[in-house]
DNA sequence: CTAAGGATTTCT
DNA sequence: GAAATCCTTAGC
């Protein structure tokens, strides 16, 4: 077998939507444990009401006005990391959060440990300490790696979670996932 | 259903 | 400084 293909920076450097909706299928890889990312979301930039960049480039979210291609991740609710990839070009504030995967090797915990974004930091070993800012397409721990084909028609698309806050952004329908997959995030 | 939990941001 | 907010999860 041949070595994984990682995804390269020109993968990356597209808008978040096209980048959420290309990540589904690809494989996750954290040392010696992956998975296939099957729930993304895309956050679109400053004007987005429900991305962290509304507030421009602060202390926290200063990465996700570096290129693409690096990982962006920060704590919520005192207690969870969240795992995001920034997208797009320098200064454009973008960024995909990975929500869910299938896990395929290195994961204990069964089919449910990397369903949701928490247990999936949590699933792979992903720490803001360890892993904030890290070149996904550099690192040779943590990186994206080239799964096999999804069809387009098994990927659906709705609005993302937990945003209900961002006004007329939060039905805009940026949430991607593999269709009937255990592992995605029930609608609200 | 709701409590827990700590950081971030904005407001006074 | 203080307080409200928060892209969640586990446990009643």
């Amino acid at each position: 077998m041949s070595a994984a293909e990682r995804l390269s920076r020109r993968f990356f450097a597209r808008p978040a939507d096209v980048v959420a909706h290309a990540l589904i299928g690809q494989v996750l890889v954290c040392g010696e444990r992956a998975g296939i990312v099957v729930e993304t979301e895309a956050y679109l930039g400053p004007d987005d009401k429900a991305s962290h960049a509304r507030f421009g480039a602060t202390a926290r979210t200063s990465v996700m006005f570096g290129p693409g291609g690096v990982s962006y991740v920060y704590l919520i609710y005192g207690m969870y990391d969240m795992f995001n990839i920034v997208t797009g070009r320098d200064g454009e504030g973008q960024a995909v959060l990975v929500r869910a995967a299938h896990p395929e090797r290195g994961i204990a915990g069964g089919p449910a440990a990397a369903a949701g974004p928490g247990k999936l930091c949590r699933a792979f070993g992903i720490s803001r300490a360890r892993h904030h800012g890290v070149d996904l397409t550099a690192s040779p721990e943590l990186f994206l790696a080239r799964g096999s084909r999804v069809a387009r028609a098994r990927v659906a698309r709705g609005p993302r979670i937990g945003i209900d806050y961002a006004g007329e952004w939060a039905p805009v329908p940026l949430r991607f996932w593999l269709a009937g997959h255990p592992a995605v995030s029930r609608a609200r």
